[in-house]
DNA sequence: GAAATTTGTTTGTCTTACATACAAAAAACG
DNA sequence: CGTTTTTTGTATGTAAGACAAACAAATTTC
C-alpha cells in the first residue's frame, strides 16, 4: 500500500478511518517503532499469565543457549549497557530463574545459568513464544519471512 | 539444553563469535526488537542536542499535519492510550512546543496545535530525521525500503 | 610495578506503558 | 424529557527499560 499524499484529510473530527498519518507514513523509523509497539503488544497478552517481557524471556533463552555466560557477554548479544542488564538479571534472580556464580577463569565475570525453575518457565515460554510468532507471521509468506528477518538484521547488525 | 526444533526453522547462517545469539535468531520478533533498539540509539545520538524522543518528534509532526486534533486522536494515530498520550502531550506542552485548546464542537475535546516555538523546532526535527532516515536507508535500495514499509505496515496495520 | 582497561555494581534520572479512578461533556436510550 | 452509558481528559501510582556517572576489584597492557 502506498500512501503517499493520496490521503490528506486535514482534521478528522468524526472519521473513523484513524490510519492516516500523513507525510510521516513515510518514515521508516516510524513503521519500524509501530510495528515494534505492535508486537510488543501482542506479546505482553501471550505473556500476561507468565509475567515475563521480551526482555526477560531473551535473557533465559540466551543464558540457556550459552551457559555460563558472562554479564557482558549477554550484553554484547543483547545490545545493552551494563546498568540495565544487571537490573534485567537481577529481577530475574529475584524469581529464582537463575544463578550467577563465580568464573574460575576470570575473576571479574560471573557466570549466568538457569536454574529448574528457570528452565521450566523458559520451556512454557517458548510455547508463547511459538503461538507469539505464529500470529506475527500469519500475515507473511516463507520467503517473505526470512526476508524480512534478512531486512531487519541489516539494521540490527 | 532442550533444543525444540521441531516448530523453528533454521533461516539464520550461525557465525561464531558475539554475534551467534543461537536459535532465537529465527525468531522474527527479536530481529524486530533487535532492529528497534538499533534505532532508538542511532535516533538518540542524532537529536542528543535537539533534546526530544521519537515519541516527541512524531507527536509534534502529527499535530501539525492535524491542526486542532484532540489528544484521543492522536492516541489513535500513535496507538498509545490516553494516560501516555497525557505524559507526552504535558512534556511538549511545558517545554512551549504546542498548546491546548477547548474544541468548539465537543466541550470534552481539547485542541491540540504547534506554537512558534514548536514549529521552528519541528522544523529542525525533520532535518534530523532525514539524516537519520539517510542513515536507515543507506543499507537498502529504494525498491526495498518501499517493501520493507510495506512488510512493516503488515505488522502494524 | 604502574597505568589503563574490563567487569560488575550502585545510584539516580528520564521516558514510556498501563491500570485505575474520577469529573465533565456528549451520546444513546427508554 | 430525564436517565444511563460512553467518551474524553485528568490525576495517581506502578513497573520496565535506557542511560549516565561513579566506584571497587580483577585483569591486561605497558
Amino acid at each position: 500500500m502506498h500512501k503517499t499524499e493520496e490521503t490528506l484529510a486535514i482534521t478528522t473530527p468524526h472519521v473513523e478511518g484513524d490510519d492516516d498519518i500523513g507525510e510521516i507514513g513515510n518514515i521508516v523509523g516510524f513503521h519500524i517503532r509501530l510495528a515494534h509497539g505492535a508486537v510488543y503488544r501482542h506479546f505482553t497478552e501471550t505473556f500476561a499469565d507468565l509475567g515475563l517481557t521480551q526482555k526477560q524471556v531473551s535473557v533465559l533463552w540466551l543464558v540457556d543457549d550459552h551457559p555460563d555466560i558472562s554479564q557482558t557477554g549477554l550484553a554484547k548479544r543483547m545490545r545493552m549497557d551494563r546498568a540495565t542488564t544487571m537490573a534485567i538479571v537481577n529481577r530475574l534472580q529475584g524469581r529464582q530463574f537463575l544463578v550467577r556464580g563465580k568464573s574460575k577463569s576470570d575473576g571479574r565475570k560471573q557466570t549466568l545459568n538457569l536454574n529448574g525453575a528457570g528452565r521450566k518457565v523458559l520451556k512454557k515460554a517458548k510455547k508463547a513464544i511459538h503461538e507469539h510468532e505464529c500470529w506475527l507471521k500469519s500475515r507473511f509468506s516463507t520467503k517473505e519471512v526470512d526476508q524480512l528477518i534478512e531486512y531487519l538484521a541489516r539494521i540490527h547488525e
